[in-house]
RNA sequence: GGGCGCAUAGCUCAGCGGAAGAGCACCUCCCUUACAAGGAGGGGGUCGCAGGUUCGAAACCUGCUGCGCCCA
């Protein structure tokens, strides 16, 4: 190999790698020249992430950060390994949370609400918003690095999603899935609809009980109530059957405080005779379990609050807000000497509604309801027959606690935003549910019903929807089922048990993912939740900025445990960003040096110890990183990237690789150089795709590194002998900078030494390499052996360094080492004497563990005696 | 109230039957032409507590204590 036959280096790289001057130039190249689009008719196996949909309201939070790297990083990988690859952005339309924004929006600046607009003006209003201010995620997104195929960017309110919502409403009706009753809801008066259980927050908040004595004498009972106003809607008093105390009372009558009317006092086998009195009053309008209580005993239900949860019962209270009556009505009942006690604060669980934290009042209202049992129980059964993996596994159980225990859903929601509910009711009580393609009645006392459908109804049916579902499409063919979905253990009950119901029963069984990888939630350095209230809400654009995608992305990734939480502080950030800048400059060094892919890695004859051994550590780095990516461990993928390029390719390949050059070995070392740094370079590209594009395309030249191939195994045995050197060497230069340290030498200090026993060790041709390393030169005429040190290394064998100290030698600081050593050893060789003393242990641990103690007590045996004499030839304090 | 998870170095976490680990933080020295966003060296843990299983326990079992989460 000639000097000549070298490609010239490319060494004009900036001394800095500066993230904000690259990121948009290389994310524009990428997607202009369609590596993310995915081609339906390629041969190549699919491999298809959707995103799950963000909302268009909103912008990019440390979690999406992290959801959207780890996505990134498996969709990158796949690609590189030759798959066809389809990773599908867009975005729901979040009906409550959109449409308080723009709702705001109108009242703030032009003073009016949705009702003075009209239903079409402000959807249309809706609309116009979300072209002017939706989707801000979006370019977040492209900040990130998201390799996504924006040409199948979808959204909910799209046409075609909207026909898939209809078209699966319809299939659902007509199955009898999906029926229309009167039950108890959670309602939020503010935004004036009703949620489904999944979007109620509870909390322990402080309020009150207060205890009320109904009826007289004999004839009186006591209930306690976090809400009292609620008693002027009450329509019986409930007790338990056995309950001797109040077994007189059963089916009588008893008089209602502050109305004219009587309640019956019932018997119910759900009260607990043991909590409070014993005595529940019973509000069915107000409360399920009084609800369900109502049904059993045929009590009415009287609405006692309206929609805004204002007292529509006729007197006093009327007109006054729950949170008005409340004391409104205890101050009453106080007056009338009813209050038998009262405790303040009450901790107690409250419901909050998901979106404005305004308490969730229950109400009795006419809703659509979507059947689960069914729809469930197939979504338990694809795990539990591994149609769909679940990853980490624990947390299948949390699945099936949910599907198979889930409520009827509540899917209408009475809000101008959203999916309309396709049915028609006619002037004579009749119901006609619309599919996609049929014309809606018309003509005199047809009417569309008002309400729209819960977000989660168009998003749980996202990864057949952005497919071209119900049409039978080229992508749904080609993608579905869908390989992985990637979201916060969080999220499992809102999107993906939703999508599994909904996947399941649109495509005939076929499950909508085949993996469900489920990551932690982001936490902040002191691992407590992060949140507006808290004040410790990190926004992952501002460490974008300030440290760079890659570092933001390297930090996430690094923490991505499977199944447990991350905490984050800002100094995880700043050594990922090191870590960025280490490789950077390793790469820089190599190319100044002449490393290249442009010429093979020549055959292992003719390789030194040092190329023989970094080919081998990087053939292990290639398979584990494999092999933990394939079991979604990030944290520990990167972990051993990390590992593998700054302690071992930079702290000592590199060094190592500056001795040879400088010996005169440049074109197979340039060629090693070239290959590791190629390859390391390849294998984390998925997780920070930045920096490794600008270096890689500086080394090789390629087109771009998005589009290379995935590394794979050399194939070539590992070269134990080598390792074994290289090991000895590293071990005899850290003793020997450990002594320099110790003896206060400067790390840049050169001392001439002598090295003996080297050609003993079969270190022979390292000389030069442990010189350069531990800073030492050849002994000249004069040398004096003024200290000296013996490092032990693997097979018995001992190199003894003297090195000419000057004469300044620090006797105290040799011996004070030595002594630590010594300690060392002996504290070993107790251990492991006390193991082989023991015949329990030589009769019942395996023969190879018992070898393996055998021949760390001999070490140690060496090890003390070395040390015992080379502390007895130190001079006497 | 029901269920689940976690307690390992100052902090955040790996390890989950055979020599206590990482990152950050800390201490000392050093601007040695890849890198001070760095280099070299170093200190630091009876692995929450108490029992048990085992030749051997941070790891497995039981109980306790303290946190956290989900559901009601």
């Amino acid at each position: 190999m000639t000097e000549t036959a070298i490609p010239q280096a490319t060494t004009d790289l900036p001394a800095a790698f500066a993230p904000e001057k690259v990121e948009g130039r290389l994310y524009r190249r990428w997607v202009d020249a369609g590596y993310f689009e995915a081609d339906a008719t390629s041969d190549k196996p699919p491999f298809t992430i959707v995103l799950p949909p963000p909302n268009v309201t909103g912008t990019l939070h440390m979690g999406h950060a992290l959801d959207h790297t780890l996505m990134d990083a498996m969709s990158r990988r796949r690609r590189m390994q030759g798959y066809e690859v389809l990773w599908l952005p867009g975005m729901d339309h979040a009906g409550i949370a959109t449409q308080n924004v723009v709702e705001r929006a109108l009242a703030e600046k032009e003073g009016k609400s949705r009702h003075d607009l009209g239903r079409d003006e402000f959807v249309a209003r809706v609309w116009e918003w979300k072209d002017e201010y939706g989707g801000r995620i979006l370019d977040q997104m492209r900040k990130l690095g998201d390799g996504v195929d924006w040409s199948r960017e979808r959204f909910t309110m799209d046409e075609g999603l909207s026909k898939a919502v209809q078209t699966v409403f319809k299939k659902m009706y007509d199955d009898g899935l999906i029926y229309r009753a009167e039950r108890i809801i959670n309602w939020c008066p503010r935004c004036q609809t009703a949620l489904s259980d999944i979007e109620v927050e509870h909390s322990e908040d402080e309020g009150e009980l207060v205890s009320i004595r109904y009826g007289d004498g004999d004839e009186s009972i006591v209930v306690a109530t976090t809400r009292a106003e609620t008693m002027l809607g009450d329509t019986a008093v409930a007790v338990h059957p056995d309950d001797e105390r109040y077994r007189h009372l059963v089916g009588k009558q008893i008089p209602l405080p502050l109305t004219d009317r009587r309640i019956p006092v019932v018997a119910d086998e759900h009260v607990d005779p043991e909590f409070g009195t014993g005595a529940v009053k019973v509000t069915p309008a107000h409360d399920p379990n009084d609800f369900e209580i109502g049904q059993r005993h045929d009590l009415p239900a009287i609405t006692m609050m309206d929609a805004r949860a204002v007292v529509t019962v006729k007197g006093p209270f009327e007109g006054l807000d729950r949170f008005e009556a409340r004391p409104a009505v205890v101050a009453a009942l106080r007056e009338l000497g009813r209050i038998v006690a009262e405790k303040r604060p009450y901790l107690h669980s409250v419901g909050h509604c998901s979106r404005c934290d305004t308490v969730v009042e229950p109400r009795l209202s006419m809703q659509w309801w979507v059947k689960v049992e069914p729809l469930a129980r197939a979504a338990g059964d694809a795990v539990r027959d591994g149609r769909t993996t679940v990853h980490p596994p624990e947390l299948a159980k949390r699945y099936f606690d949910w599907v198979d225990n889930m409520h009827d859903w509540t899917i209408s929601r009475q809000l101008w935003w959203g999916h309309r509910i396709p049915v028609w009711y006619g002037p004579d009580d009749q119901v006609v549910c619309v599919g996609p393609d049929e014309q809606p009645p018309s003509g005199d006392g047809w009417t569309q019903d008002p309400d729209v459908l819960d977000t989660w109804f168009s998003s749980g049916l996202w990864p057949i929807s952005t497919l071209g579902w119900p049409d039978k499409t080229a992508d749904l063919a080609k993608f579905y089922p869908t390989s992985v979905l990637c979201t916060g253990y969080d999220i499992l009950f809102f999107w993906v048990a939703r999508m599994m119901m909904f996947g399941l029963y649109a495509m005939d069984g076929k499950q909508p993912f085949d993996q469900l990888y489920l990551h932690g939630l982001i936490r902040d350095a002191q691992g407590k939740k992060m949140s507006k209230s808290r004040g410790n809400v990190i926004d992952p654009l501002e460490w974008l900025d300030r440290y760079g995608a890659d570092a933001l992305r390297f930090t996430l990734a690094r923490g991505a445990n499977p199944g447990s939480d991350m905490a984050l502080a800002e100094e995880w950030a700043s050594g990922s960003r090191n870590f960025v800048t280490k490789l950077w400059n390793a790469s820089r060094f190599a190319l100044m040096n002449g490393a290249t892919t442009a010429i093979p890695v020549p055959s292992r004859d003719a390789l030194t110890d040092a190329d023989r051994w970094i080919l081998d550590r990087l053939d292990g780095l290639v398979s584990e990183v494999d092999g933990l990516l394939d079991d979604f461990q990030f944290a520990k993928a990167c972990d051993a990237l990390y590992h593998f390029t700054w302690d071992e390719f930079c702290d000592w390949y590199l060094e190592l690789a500056k001795v040879q050059i400088a010996e005169g070995r440049t074109g197979a070392t340039r060629a090693v150089l070239g290959h590791v740094l190629d390859v390391v370079l390849r294998l984390l590209h998925p997780v920070i795709p930045f920096v490794t594009e600008e270096l890689w395309t500086a080394l090789t030249g390629g087109e771009s590194v998005v589009i290379a191939a995935w590394p794979s195994t050399s194939g070539e045995a590992a070269d134990a002998d080598a390792t074994r050197r290289i090991e000895g060497v590293q071990k005899l230069i850290t003793e020997i900078r450990r002594f320099r340290s110790d003896q206060g030498l400067k790390p840049g200090q050169k001392v001439s030494a002598r090295l003996g026993g080297l050609d003993a060790a079969g270190l022979a041709e390292h000389r030069s390499a442990v010189a350069a390393l531990a800073r030492l030169t050849a002994p000249e005429e004069g040398f004096t052996a003024g200290a000296s040190l013996e490092v032990a290394l693997p097979g018995a064998s001992s190199v003894v360094v003297e090195l000419d100290l000057s004469g300044a030698v620090d006797v105290e600081a040799e011996r004070k080492r030595l002594t630590k050593d010594l300690a060392v050893a002996q504290k070993e060789l107790a251990q492991c004497e006390g193991k082989l003393t023991n015949p329990k242990f030589t009769e019942k641990a395996p023969a190879d563990v018992v070898d393996k103690i055998k021949v760390r007590r001999e070490t140690a045996l060496a090890d003390i005696d070395r040390i015992n004499a080379r502390l007895s030839a130190l001079p006497p304090a």
